[in-house]
Formats: C-alpha cells, sequence, structure tokens
RNA sequence: GCCCGGGUGGCGGAACUGGUAUACGCGCACGACUUAAAAUCGUGUCUCGCAAGGGAUGUGGGUUCGAUUCCCACCCCGGGCACCA
C-alpha cells in the first residue's frame, strides 16, 4: 500500500472541497443553528501566524463537530483590512494601500485554504469593500440622528509618530498602542460617539454573559468603572458660582478641611480676577498642561498643587472656610473635576495635607463586622451594644506587646472587655490588664480612640457591637500577680512583636489598631461619625444617604469610560459622512449617496496638521451642501480602525445585501453568535465597541438581540521556545507554511490543539511536533489491519468512551484531553489482531474534525464516494462504556495497600467483605479490628483502625 | 495598590462530584529489526531505598477514613487596571 503522502493528499482534497463547495453555509431551517465565529485577522504583510492557526483550528474543529451533530452552521471569515500598519507599509513602499490589501489578504487567504479549514467562503467580507463600508458609514449617520455622534473641540490624546488623534482604548499605558511613542495632549476638533450613554447597559448586560470568562467581564466593568456618589456644592465665598465636586463619600463631609480643582477646571480661569497668586497660578496650569503622562506617573505619589488665594470654599456642612488648592492629582474629566478633600479618609488627600501641612479632622470612627468564623456575626440573634477598651501593653524593656491566645476559641486578641459603670476607659483598662495578665504597672502613653467591632461572642454565645476606646500602655517593670485561674483558663498571655501581631491577630479592629500603632493614621474604609454634628453616631451608609440630602446634594454615577474619539487624521480609513456648509453648519450625507468613496490619491502621507491627507483633494472636498446647494467642503476624518469590526459579524449573515445592512428576517434567524472566538487583547478594545453598537442597532431596530456574542472562547498566546514571546526582531517567529510543507495541515493542526489547554499560554516545541505525526502515520497504518473479525472488549469500550469523550471535550474546548483519548484508542487499534471496517469508520470521523484531510482520503479508501465530512457524528453504546469487571483499591489509614477486580454491579457487602478478607488487610491490621470501613462503590474499600 | 488567571516529572501537560497523582505526547535510556543508520516496534523513565517501605502536586496550617481538588494564611509567575475622588 501507498505511504501516507501529506502533500499529494492535502492538496487533491482541498481542490476538491472548494470545487464541490462542500463547505457552504445550510440555509434550511428545519435544523437548529448554530453561528460559530472566530475575530476575523488584520491582514498584515507578515502573513498569519502560529496563533491565528490555534484559533481558526478551533472553531473549524468545534463548527465541523456541530455540522455533524446535525447543525447548520454559520462559520465564515473575511478581513479587517482599514488600518494604519498598511498604510504605512503603502508610504514606505509607495504603494497604493488598497493594492497592499489586496496583497495581504491573498496570502491569508491562500494560506487559510492550505490549513482546510471549512469556512464558508462565499460571505467573505473586507471593512475596505465599498459595498461594505457604505453600511459602517451608515451606522454612523444614524448615530449621528441619534445624538450619539458629535464634533467636539477639548484636547485629545495624539501621537506625534502616527500623526492621528486616539480615543482612550488606543493607548497602552502613556503610549501609543500602535507604534508605542509617548502621547500628548492636543486641541483640535473631531468627532466623537457617545458610549457613556451606554455606559449602565453595557456593565449591567454583562450579567447576561455567563458563558464569557470571568477575566473578560471583570475587565469591561473595570474599564467603565462605574461609581456611586453625589455631586454637592461648595459656595466660594465672594463669588456667586460655587465648586461642584463628586465623591463616592458624602458621609465624610464633616471632614473636607480644603478643595482641589484640576489645573485646566474651568473655574480656574473664571476666578481670575480674585485670586491674588495669579502669576503662580498660571505658571503652575502651564507647566501641568506640559507634563506629559509618563512624567506624572515617574513622579508617583509625590504630590504637587498651589493654593488659590484670595478666595475661600465654605463647607456647607458645618460653614467653616476652608482653602482652595490646584493639583494635578486631580483630573479633569473625572467626576466633576473637583473633590473635596478628606485627608483623614482618603489615602492621596492625607498625602497632600501632610505635605502642605493642611488641617486633618477625623470624622469617622472605624467599623468592622466579623465576616468569618470564628465569630462570624450569627443571623437572627439580636446584637448587644457594649462600651469597652483595647488595651495594648508593651513590654517594659523590648520592643514586644501583650496579645491574649484564648483558649475555647481560635482567637488571638489584645486585651479586652467592658467598661463598668462609672468608670473611665482607662481605669477599665488598667483593670482588665491586672485581672487578666496580673501585671502592676501600665502607664498611659496614647489614645487611639474608638474602634467598633461587629462580633459573635463565641465563649459568652452573644453577638456584640463592641464601642472600645483603644489604649496604649507601657510596663513600667515586670512586677507582676497571680492570675486567677478562673482567667488562666480563658486565655494565655503571650509576648508578640509587630510582624507577629500582624500574623496572629484576629478581629479586624485589633489589626485596625495595629496599623495605628504602626503609624498609619489615615482611615478610608467605614465605620461611625464623630465630629459630625447630629449625623454623630451614624453609620458610613446611612450617613451618605442622609448628609447628601441635608445639604442638597445629587446623587450620581461617574464613570471612568470615556466617550469614544471617533476621529483619525490619516487616509486609510471609512469617510466620515457628513459636509460642512457654511450656512448649515454640518450636513449629514444623504443615505442615497453612500458610500462616500476613499477617493484614490498620490499622496496620502498624515500631514500632522490635524487635517487628514483627504484635506488636500480639492476635487473632492468641494461638494455642495445637500441642503441648500451651496458650496461645501467634505469633512475630512476618517473612522478609526475599530469602526468595521464592531458590526462586521452582522454582514455574513447577509453579505449581498445592497438595500439594507441586513435582512431582518435572516438577523432573526442567525442572531446571536453563539461562540465567538479570540484573543484577551480585544476584551476592553473591540468587544466593548462592539457591544455598543449592536446595543445601538438594537436601538433602531436593526437587531433583535441585547447581546451579539453568546459565548465567548479565549485563546492562549503561543510563545516562542523558551517561554519568550514570537517577535520577528527575535527571529523566532514560527511560520505556518514551514510546517505545512513539512509535517502537513493535518500534524499542524492536531499539535496546536494537543499543545495545551486553549485558553491556556502554551510553549511552542519544535520537537513536538513528531508527536502528532506519527500519530497520524499511525493511523495510516492500522488502517492496513483492517479485516472481519471481533473487536476485542477493550477496544469496544475504548470506542464507546472515545466518542462520548471527544465529543464532550470539544462541546467545552478540551481539544488537548480530546486528542489523547483518541491516541489511547488508537494504540489499542494497535494492538489488536483485527480492527474491524465499522469501528475504524467510526475513529476515523471523530478524528475528521481535528484531520480533515488524511481522514478523507482513509474514507475514500475503504470504497466511500461520498465526503466523510458530511457523515453525521458516530453514536455510541451506553451499555459499552464500561468494561466487566472494576479494580477496588484497598486503602487502610489513607494509604494504598492494595486492589482486587470484581465484576461490575457486584453487591456492595459482599465486595467490602472481599476486601477485609484480601491479603494485605491481613499483614497490615495484624489481627487489629477495624474501627471504620468506607467503601465507595466500585472504587475502593477504606479501613480505618 | 486593586481585580483576574496560574504554580504537578527533564519538557508540554492529565486527574470526574474529594477516591490508585503523574494519563497522553516530547525527550532520554536500553533492547529488537538492520552490514550500518534512519524509520518502526518493545521495555523502562517522580524521588530516596538492596528491599520492606518512606517522601513528593509553590510554602505553612486546617477539615476528612482519604485533599492536586474544599477552607485559612503566605510566596512566586503571567495578564488587566492604576492619583478615577
Amino acid at each position: 500500500m501507498k505511504g501516507y503522502d501529506h502533500r499529494k493528499i492535502e492538496k487533491k482534497w482541498q481542490d476538491k472541497w472548494l470545487r464541490e463547495k462542500i463547505y457552504l453555509t445550510d440555509e434550511g431551517d428545519k435544523k437548529p443553528k448554530s453561528f460559530v465565529l472566530d475575530m476575523f485577522p488584520y491582514p498584515s504583510g507578515e502573513g498569519l501566524h502560529v496563533g491565528h492557526v490555534r484559533v481558526y483550528t478551533a472553531s473549524d474543529v468545534y463548527s465541523r463537530m456541530k455540522r455533524m451533530r446535525g447543525y447548520r452552521v454559520l462559520h465564515p471569515t473575511g478581513w479587517d483590512a482599514f488600518g494604519l500598519p498598511t498604510e504605512n507599509y503603502a508610504i514606505k513602499n509607495k504603494m497604493p494601500p488598497q493594492k497592499v490589501t489586496k496583497e495581504n489578504t491573498d496570502t491569508f487567504r491562500r494560506q487559510m485554504k492550505l490549513l482546510g479549514l471549512s469556512y464558508d467562503w462565499e460571505r467573505e467580507i473586507n471593512t475596505t469593500d465599498p459595498s461594505f463600508y457604505k453600511w459602517t458609514q451608515w451606522i454612523f449617520l444614524q448615530l449621528l440622528k441619534k445624538g450619539l455622534a458629535y464634533e467636539s473641540y477639548e484636547p485629545i490624546l495624539w501621537c506625534p509618530s502616527c500623526k492621528t488623534g486616539l480615543a482612550n482604548e488606543d493607548l497602552d499605558g502613556n503610549e501609543c498602542e500602535r507604534c508605542g511613542t509617548v502621547v500628548e495632549k492636543r486641541p483640535m476638533r473631531q468627532w466623537v460617539l457617545k458610549i457613556t450613554d451606554y455606559a449602565d447597559r453595557l456593565i449591567d448586560d454583562l450579567d447576561l454573559l455567563s458563558e464569557w470568562p470571568l477575566a473578560f467581564r471583570e475587565a469591561q466593568r473595570n474599564w467603565i468603572g462605574r461609581s456611586e456618589g453625589a455631586v454637592i456644592k461648595f459656595p466660594i465665598s465672594n463669588s456667586q458660582f460655587p465648586i461642584e465636586v463628586f465623591t463616592t463619600r458624602p458621609d465624610t463631609l464633616f471632614g473636607a478641611t480644603y478643595m482641589v480643582l484640576a489645573p485646566d477646571h474651568n473655574l480656574v480661569s473664571g476666578l481670575k480676577d480674585k485670586i491674588t497668586n495669579w502669576n503662580e497660578v498660571e505658571k503652575y496650569v502651564v507647566s501641568a498642561g506640559k507634563k506629559t503622562e509618563i512624567e506624572r506617573t515617574a513622579e508617583g505619589k509625590d504630590k504637587t498643587g498651589i493654593e488659590l488665594k484670595g478666595i475661600k470654599a465654605i463647607n456647607p456642612a458645618n460653614k467653616e472656610e476652608v482653602p482652595v488648592f490646584i493639583a494635578d492629582y486631580v483630573l479633569k474629566e473625572y467626576g466633576t473635576g473637583a473633590i473635596m478633600a478628606v485627608p483623614a479618609h482618603d489615602e492621596r488627600d492625607y498625602e497632600f495635607a501632610k505635605k502642605f501641612n493642611l488641617p486633618i479632622v477625623k470624622v469617622i470612627e472605624p467599623s468592622f463586622t466579623q465576616t468569618t468564623d470564628p465569630g462570624k456575626v450569627v443571623e437572627g440573634l439580636p446584637v448587644e451594644d457594649r462600651e469597652a477598651i483595647i488595651a495594648i501593653v508593651k513590654h517594659w524593656s523590648e520592643d514586644k506587646y501583650i496579645a491574649l491566645k484564648w483558649k475555647s476559641v481560635a482567637w488571638v486578641t489584645f486585651i479586652t472587655g467592658g467598661i463598668e459603670e462609672g468608670q473611665t476607659a482607662e481605669e477599665a483598662a488598667k483593670m482588665e490588664i491586672m485581672e487578666e495578665t496580673g501585671y502592676l504597672n501600665p502607664e498611659l502613653t496614647d489614645d487611639f480612640g474608638t474602634l467598633h467591632g461587629k462580633f459573635y461572642h463565641v465563649p459568652k454565645k452573644v453577638n456584640r457591637f463592641a464601642h472600645a476606646s483603644t489604649l496604649v500602655f507601657k510596663l513600667k517593670n515586670s512586677e507582676r500577680k497571680e492570675v486567677s485561674e478562673d482567667e488562666s483558663k480563658m486565655h494565655e498571655v503571650i509576648w508578640l512583636n509587630k510582624d507577629e501581631l500582624a500574623k496572629f491577630l484576629t478581629p479586624d479592629s485589633h489589626q485596625r489598631a495595629l496599623e495605628i500603632l504602626n503609624g498609619k493614621e489615615m482611615y478610608a474604609g467605614s465605620g461611625l461619625l464623630i465630629n459630625s454634628g447630629q449625623f454623630n453616631g451614624m453609620e458610613s451608609p446611612e450617613a451618605k444617604k442622609e448628609i447628601t440630602e441635608f445639604i442638597g446634594g445629587q446623587m450620581k454615577t461617574a464613570y471612568k469610560l470615556r466617550d469614544w474619539v471617533f476621529s483619525r487624521q490619516r487616509y486609510w480609513g471609512e469617510p466620515i459622512p457628513v459636509v460642512h456648509c457654511e450656512k448649515d453648519g454640518v450636513v449629514p450625507v444623504p443615505e442615497a449617496e453612500l458610500p462616500i468613496l476613499l477617493p484614490e490619491v498620490k499622496f496620502y502621507e498624515p500631514t500632522g496638521t490635524g487635517e487628514s491627507p483627504l484635506a488636500g483633494i480639492e476635487a473632492w472636498v468641494n461638494t455642495t451642501c445637500p441642503k441648500c446647494g451651496s458650496p461645501a467642503k467634505r469633512e475630512t476624518n476618517t473612522m478609526p480602525q475599530w469602526a468595521g469590526s464592531s458590526w462586521y459579524y452582522l454582514r455574513f449573515i447577509d453579505p449581498q445585501n445592497n438595500k439594507t445592512l441586513i435582512d431582518p428576517k435572516k438577523e432573526k434567524d442567525w442572531m446571536p453568535v453563539d461562540v465567538y472566538v479570540g484573543g484577551a487583547e480585544h476584551a476592553t478594545r473591540h468587544l466593548i465597541y462592539a457591544r455598543f453598537w449592536h446595543k445601538f442597532l438594537k436601538d433602531i431596530d436593526i437587531v433583535s438581540t441585547d447581546e451579539p456574542f453568546t459565548r465567548l472562547e479565549s485563546v492562549g498566546l503561543i510563545l516562542g521556545e523558551g517561554g519568550i514571546k514570537m517577535s520577528k526582531r527575535l527571529g523566532n517567529v514560527v511560520n505556518p507554511d514551514d510546517i505545512i510543507l513539512t509535517y502537513g495541515a493535518d500534524t499542524l493542526r492536531l499539535y496546536e490543539m494537543f499543545i495545551g489547554p486553549f485558553s491556556q499560554a502554551s510553549v511552542w516545541n519544535m520537537k513536538s511536533i513528531i508527536g502528532p505525526r506519527r500519530f497520524l502515520e499511525k493511523v495510516w497504518r492500522v488502517a492496513e489491519k483492517i479485516g472481519d473479525g471481533e473487536l476485542s472488549d477493550e477496544t469496544a469500550v475504548l470506542l464507546n468512551q472515545t466518542i462520548k469523550k471527544v465529543g464532550e471535550d470539544i462541546e467545552v474546548f478540551k481539544f488537548n484531553t480530546a486528542i489523547s483519548q483518541m491516541m489511547i484508542l488508537l494504540s489499542s487499534f494497535e494492538s489488536d489482531k483485527i480492527v474491524t471496517k465499522e469501528s475504524f469508520e467510526s475513529f476515523l470521523k471523530i478524528l475528521s474534525l481535528f484531520a480533515p484531510h488524511i481522514t478523507e482520503e482513509l474514507w475514500e479508501d475503504l470504497g466511500h464516494t461520498s465526503s466523510i465530512h458530511s457523515e453525521p457524528w458516530p453514536k455510541y453504546d451506553e451499555s459499552k462504556l464500561a468494561g466487566d469487571t472494576c479494580t477496588i483499591v484497598i486503602q487502610i489509614n489513607g494509604k494504598v495497600r492494595g486492589s482486587f477486580v470484581v465484576p461490575v454491579g457486584s453487591d456492595d457487602e459482599a465486595v467490602k467483605k472481599e476486601g477485609l478478607g484480601h491479603e494485605s488487610v491481613q499483614k497490615w491490621l495484624g489481627g487489629v479490628d477495624p474501627k471504620k470501613v468506607v467503601y465507595v462503590k466500585g472504587k475502593l474499600v477504606s479501613i480505618v483502625t
């Protein structure tokens, strides 16, 4: 028989599949649908890399299984082809970007076909194709119509190297995500999309995405960064304009001892004539504006700022005058661009106050509720308030402190106790020190105020809310009397240093006491109010509402998410379809005139002036106003690279439609995407933008679902040998073409699926590829053993198990274990004398997902004239998933001491008895009667002595 | 600092709902075939020990007859966010 020649086989079948169009989407609606999508590639000049192969093979394997299981599967691909790399390459090599794109997509398509991927190539799309971007422009017009696209002149992020404005999402730290250049701020006209209008829905609907990795949902939640708080007005003493601040801690309002505005806050210049040190202020504003993000980060937490002399704000809670500062630790874009500073309860304000010698007023006494055992508050039991003390007692000569180790419960605490009628806290504390430790001469050295703790007092069996005055003592000497028997029964006195205290102290309130002891005055948690007039004694959550109401503030939600800066001053993108008319202002291009074609030009270098290269093409720029007919100019900015990818998945459903974006019937039929496969780098960019557009399209009735992607599977990076990133610079990039040539596409596909858990990063290893190749060669050889006869029992069981396991594993993207199971089955085939045709065909069918070419060839050799890829998924026999016998393990005191074999379905008692009678039991027990015998059905007998 | 992952042989990794840790693959060693090599096949391969047996899933504790798996504390690696009031 002929040998396994992958080159011949793979070419033969790829041609045939294309010719016979076996992978076109089944549009019959009798079958259930499955829309399996991978994140379509950006066709770079580098061609496909092994990371692409991993994603595309996974979705291909999944799609193939779904088809075999009777689904009609939509599995398309296309090109996300607008964008800077292509444009830059085009400039460098003096080629039109259109041509570069054509060449790159040709390469990608060729490589994808070499992999034997089962895409429906008749649905291929390209974001740079006018018939596609017509609809990208159309969506923009709808956004404009709804007021969700607007022009802005706010300073934006600008990449001096790419010569274009950027969105927040295009940053990698302080650098341009594309080219690594440090970005600047630059005031210029730009188009912005109001994604913040959708912030709440984008967060709330994350709850619908239970089939997304938690990490993606959390990343988005984080990025959107919602926080609930209040807007509070602080009047300015000699101006009618108040300062508005946003705070999440209105409960600390009485502790606001100064205010801070962002340096670029509008009020700063508005108050110019009142500010007596204007020269200095102006200097600070200018230098803050010049400071790059990188300089600010380098300065870390060293706060800078300057007081606005001549003006004072009035704290609306206590009517006290407080100074007003500007400082660059306050950001203009967040909240209201101004804060009330509460140094006692905010770390940043605390640092600033320390540096500028500002008053620090405590208004919150820390309060803690025990949430873990021992001491978790018992629901339903009343809570007793108790005036108490915490005494921290220092050694007379060493840096050690007394702790009590409780005997009836796993607690380590400082000395605690109640305050009796008529006692001061100090008296109570001294009494407790003497009673609980016997030491006679403590001297009060410090008072940490009151700490509150709600917990279940285990020995006393009550819920307590202890309000403990926390006092620090030092022992004058070691003089000590005997401790009473009752006390020594309750706890043991131990001496601990600060590190040990941090490790062992159980209650949170005592840990807080230790923090103060270590000099950490600032407390940012919640608690009970003090120094807050009529609100004293109230707990933080309640005080937030009450105080906000009291001073007439408004509850408000703030977001970290910014509106999406949507214009780029570059050539290779979708033209924004509006014109500027002197009389009518911004006028949208009528929908009938779409697409606004990107003109072919000689020069498309970025100008760097804030205008795109399109501005230089007069014939294109000059047009007439659709409204009044007078001369007007076209918008010359283009859309960012993320535009097309924000809705492309919809177009696959109806790629040829030239009347509407998508036929509503088809949309309802295929949406949502059932499985979306791609990389984690898109968690906060593409996936937020696409969800935003999708929700907008839902609002204008283009789509019918709230979310576009039901399930998301994230691919792990493939690292170069040695666990380092693959890069051109390091010369460790693996080209799939080379692997396909040497080992074949089937081997490459198997290798990449076998390399490790799909979502986890894996290391490429050239040596290991031989494993999957040997496996396929073995498959080829085993095919020759097909003959008449019976399958061995063992192989028959394995075959059933394999069909079951491979199906289940692929459903949850556990490709590596599916392959290992097929390897085990193949070994069993190999060691048998005879392999039956039927069983081998079942094996070929499941293997065909991973290795479509070799299985198709062997299938044909077995006499079939139709494709193996149109076969249904093999069935397994439930009754043959296990053999006739099972091995029972004997454990004695938790250690494995032997095993024996029993028929499946044996009587429990009989097996137990046989286990107890086993020779190893005799040996290890030595005649002693077992205390306990545990039998786990079909698995083990565990004997305890 | 905060939020997610992850830590198991020489390497990639497996282990169901707590039930024989190290499946499968690579590598390595030895053997068979061969004049020889490659390929292939077979055997072995966590560790200490001659053996009986002991130890080992990042570290330390806990729960359990039994823990890679559950709980607590900590360490290390990767990723995301980061002066967000």
